[in-house]
DNA sequence: CGTCGGTCGTAC
DNA sequence: GACGTACGACCGACGT
């Protein structure tokens, strides 16, 4: 049988290893945490790499120690500890004790004497010893019962052969040899002049420091012979510092080193507080979670439950769904918590005495129905036969409107997060819903059980209850209640009438220009192969790049990340002017980009039982309170260029209906114009001008009238940069105009806006304070950077804080125009539905006999959505398809 | 074979 | 570095 094992770890060889492998990483509250995370990492891996059978990290403690008496410049070279290290000692120990891993240390002495006494004693007992370091000092230590793990270098195991074969002696020459070389980072001097080299070859030829030191004499090199008679005591010295105490009086306790399991509480609290979210999740133990039961409703339980929930403040419900045979989904099952009940109930929708019960609940005004993505479950509800007259509560959007920033508004992530629960990954009708149900329209997905587990539904549901219980108070606290009532819960009964309705879209039409794009993408293809002499990949900027240099194309701009040669549209058009390649690689670009991700991807979307396209359109996906659209993403497109306005042409009405749509005329820049009250842009606005026209003369003067197109083209770059907060580098690049030029015209802008420029600067300056920015309607959105030291992230940082009033201002502006549009369509009775929300523009199909109506009734409640200081104007478009509506 | 970061390009 | 907000195709490195 094998003896038992005992790993000893050099503790600070590892911290200062993770911390300078692990840089840059703090926990929310700024703490630097980058080496414990490293330390982690590798005391895990360890274990789980070797399962010792005893393991012990041994640890310097701060002070002098018996070295420094010895000689009072050891270590004396060494940098003190990166200030970023040092506050992160005490989450080392922290970690080790998580773990269970006893920290050893001895006032006076160093770890390598503690590791080398614990060594030696645990040989004495028949224990086998491995110290783990990367410190070549710790070879001495090495024998028949004692090996060396370098963890840094593969995982190498130094045993005395090794030892021989690294440093060319035996273990037990090892002190010796580095008396004579010394160690420049401890600072102990060894023999002058005597290297690593030399010091090697005196060593093996003399076996031992005492009989080199006694007969220097006859050491053939002249320098090494003076160097040995001159420096006797420095060279015993250096021996005594390095040589490794193993008779400090410590005990090995056994029972304390043996390998215990982590406690996982404690390693859950303490990674939690450190913010590694992965370890946090892999420590928490769902057997710990105060679990709330999921229990089958019954047919007799059905007043019970619905008598139950009478009193009940808030009732938490959530659905659950599975593949049909018609490849969409559909809810089976749901699943209802009271905020007093300590059970969940499951309701078998496949029953109809559950369905009727559910419907009756969903139905009762009086039953506050909380859940969470209102708008899926309102879809889902709406498969079910169930017409909500509105919107449950919803804890995602409370949860966005309190922090927009965190990007992942899924309930897993957010239970984990703020309420420390861990759900399972399956059944969230987020962002999963959307991307099952592009798989089965491509009848992809396979059919699935259903998933009818209770005790998770009911864990999620538990999950919900408590971020309710966290997130409501804090829309009052954070101030976006009004927000959350009057915006963007209101928008949900809208924007799932939207996804339902769907566009249709022709396929004959994109089947036609498939086939007219594949011919044009061949004969460019074969151009660009002759001209580049070779067949290559020319969708790979990489290898692009490559066949530029080849040919002695000069690529001056290079990639941000990768440091490659950029190949971006604006290099391919400086390069255009001069050489046909570049040319045809636009060519190629622009036509290949329209094909893949629009002409071949829309017909794949086609819904096989509607014949339209439904988008889900997601209210949490841009932190300003814009809407976002994927599956596909309706919102971008194209309509710039001739060739990509023609898909358009492919998104029509039904027979007998037309398409109608309303655009925000300058939404933006009337939004700045309120929130700023600039009398010049309040002025234009008021008079009704165009807006650019105006910034052209109010910027260039006179010379606006001689040459009026490009001083409007000009001015027009000017208001965009403006919004974004454009630099004169950026406005230089967007107009080809050398920088000095356009800091010229932007100073010149705030000299005619100073109402603007006053704005800008307020607005920056009191996210300073606050931290954070709100539109008109008080959504907020943090700016966590503004303060920032980091001159990037600040700029950054600043750009946001005043751009996200504008575009998120705006984004209110069209989303209560939904609401009033949607309403006042239904109030009046009418056919005409809104099918798409694209920022600053509505698109509506209406019968041909409503489209007069449909256009009264969009301008009316469009510019009457706000009322700023400046009008709203809303341009209206009638047509058959979408391409000719401008 | 799936995931993910990088690059590029489309919209407002 | 340098213009805000998105989504998505494609490539290629990397891990299973």
């Amino acid at each position: 049988m094998n003896a038992k094992r005992l790993f000893l770890i050099d503790g600070m060889s590892h911290v200062y290893r993770a911390y300078y492998a692990v840089r840059h990483l703090s926990n929310p509250q700024g703490l630097p945490t980058g080496a414990v995370f490293g330390f982690t990492a590798m005391l895990r891996k360890l274990i789980e790499d070797h399962k010792p059978d005893y393991i012990g990290v041994a640890i310097d403690l701060q002070g002098p120690t018996v070295r420094h008496e010895q000689f009072a410049e050891y270590k004396a070279t060494r940098k003190p500890m990166p200030e970023d290290l040092v506050p992160q000692l005490p989450y080392i120990r922290r970690v080790c004790a998580a773990f269970r891993v006893p920290v050893i240390s001895l006032a006076g002495y160093e770890a390598d004497d503690v590791i080398g006494t614990l060594s030696k004693k645990a040989g004495e007992r028949g224990l086998q010893t491995v110290v783990v370091t990367s410190d070549k000092d710790m070879l001495q230590l090495v024998t028949d019962k004692v090996t060396v793990l370098d963890t840094m270098k593969e995982g190498l195991f130094f045993d005395a052969d090794g030892v021989e074969k690294k440093l060319g002696v035996r273990p037990d020459q090892v002190a010796d040899l580095l008396g004579l070389w010394g160690d420049a980072s401890d600072n102990i001097p060894g023999a002058p002049g005597i290297g690593e080299k030399g010091a090697r070859a005196l060593i093996a030829e003399f076996g031992t420091l005492d009989n080199l030191l006694e007969n220097w004499s006859q050491v053939k090199k002249k320098a090494q012979q003076e160097s040995l008679r001159d420096n006797q005591e420095l060279i015993r010295m250096s021996r005594e510092l390095a040589t490794i105490h193993r008779d400090l009086p410590i005990e090995l306790n056994l029972d304390e080193l043996a390998l215990g399991e982590p406690d996982r509480r404690v390693a859950f609290e303490l990674f939690t507080e450190l913010g590694f979210k992965s370890l946090t999740e892999e420590f928490l133990d769902v057997a710990v979670q105060k679990t709330v039961a999921g229990v089958w409703l019954d047919e007799k339980g059905v007043p019970a439950l619905l008598a139950a929930l009478r009193g009940a403040r808030h009732v938490f419900v959530e659905l659950q769904t599975t593949e049909g045979f018609d490849g969409l989904r559909k809810a089976d099952a749901a699943c209802v918590l009271g905020d007093g009940g300590e059970a969940a109930t499951v309701l078998d929708l496949g029953q109809g005495a559950h369905l009727e019960c559910w419907r009756r609940l969903s139905e009762d005004a009086a039953a506050k129905l909380v859940c969470w993505d209102a708008k899926a479950f309102m879809e889902l509800q709406e498969s079910l036969g169930i017409r909500m007259a509105s919107a449950p509560d919803d804890v995602m959007l409370m949860a966005f409107l309190t922090a927009p920033n965190a990007g992942d508004f899924s309930l897993k992530r957010w239970a984990l997060d703020e309420a420390r629960l861990s759900l399972d990954a399956s059944g969230d009708a987020g962002a999963e819903g959307a991307r099952m149900r592009q798989a089965s329209f491509a009848g992809f997905l396979d059919a699935e059980e259903p998933k009818r587990d209770a005790a998770a539904l009911a864990r999620r549901l538990d999950a919900l209850r408590r971020l309710h219980g966290r997130l409501a108070p804090r829309l009052d606290e954070m101030g976006v209640r009004a927000v959350y009532e009057e915006i963007d819960l209101p928008l949900v009964p809208v924007l799932a009438a939207m996804e339902h309705e769907g566009v249709k879209v022709d396929r004959a039409t994109l089947k036609r220009m498939s086939l007219e794009m594949e011919k044009l993408l061949a004969e460019t293809t074969g151009r660009i192969y002759q001209m580049a002499g070779m067949e290559f990949n020319i969708n790979s900027p990489k290898q692009l790049g490559e066949v530029f240099d080849r040919l002695n194309l000069p690529l001056r701009k290079k990639t941000r990340k990768t440091g490659g040669y950029s190949t971006d549209s604006s290099v391919l058009e400086e390069l255009a002017q001069t050489y046909e390649l570049p040319r045809r690689i636009l060519e190629y670009r622009q036509v290949a980009k329209l094909k893949s991700t629009y002409v071949d991807a829309l017909p794949e979307l086609i819904h096989p039982a509607t014949g339209r396209v439904h988008t889900s359109f997601h209210q949490t996906g841009a932190a300003t309170g814009r809407l976002s659209s994927s599956n596909p993403n309706l919102q971008n497109i194209p309509i710039r260029t001739d060739m990509g306005r023609l898909i358009r042409a492919a998104f029509v009405p039904e027979k007998g209906n037309l398409l109608v749509s309303a655009d925000y005329s300058q939404v933006e820049l009337r939004v700045l114009a309120h929130l700023s009250r600039d009398e010049v842009l309040v002025d234009a606005f008021r008079a009704g001008e165009d807006v650019h026209d105006r910034t052209a003369r109010e910027v260039f003067g006179a010379a606006a009238l001689d040459n009026r197109a490009e001083c409007r083209r000009r001015a027009k770059a000017i208001n965009f940069g403006i919004v974004y907060g454009q630099s004169s580098f950026g406005l230089a690049q967007s107009l080809g105009i050398a920088r000095h030029e356009a800091q010229a015209f932007i100073d010149a802008y705030f000299q005619r806006y100073q109402g603007v420029r006053a704005w800008l600067d307020g607005t920056v300056e009191e996210t300073r304070r606050t931290g954070m920015v709100r539109t008109l309607y008080g959504r907020l959105r943090q700016i966590p950077d503004i303060n920032s030291r980091d001159f990037n992230a600040r700029g950054f940082a600043e750009r946001t804080a005043v751009n996200s009033p504008i575009q998120g201002t705006a984004a209110d502006i069209v989303k209560i125009a939904m609401i009033r549009v949607e309403r006042e369509l239904r109030a009046g009775g009418m056919a005409a539905r809104i099918l798409l929300q694209v920022h600053d523009e509505l698109v509506l199909e209406a019968p041909e006999a409503e489209a007069e109506a449909t256009r009264d009734l969009l301008r009316r409640e469009m510019e009457g959505a706000a009322q700023l200081l400046v009008p709203l104007k809303v341009d209206l478009n009638v047509a058959d398809n979408w391409m000719d509506m401008k």
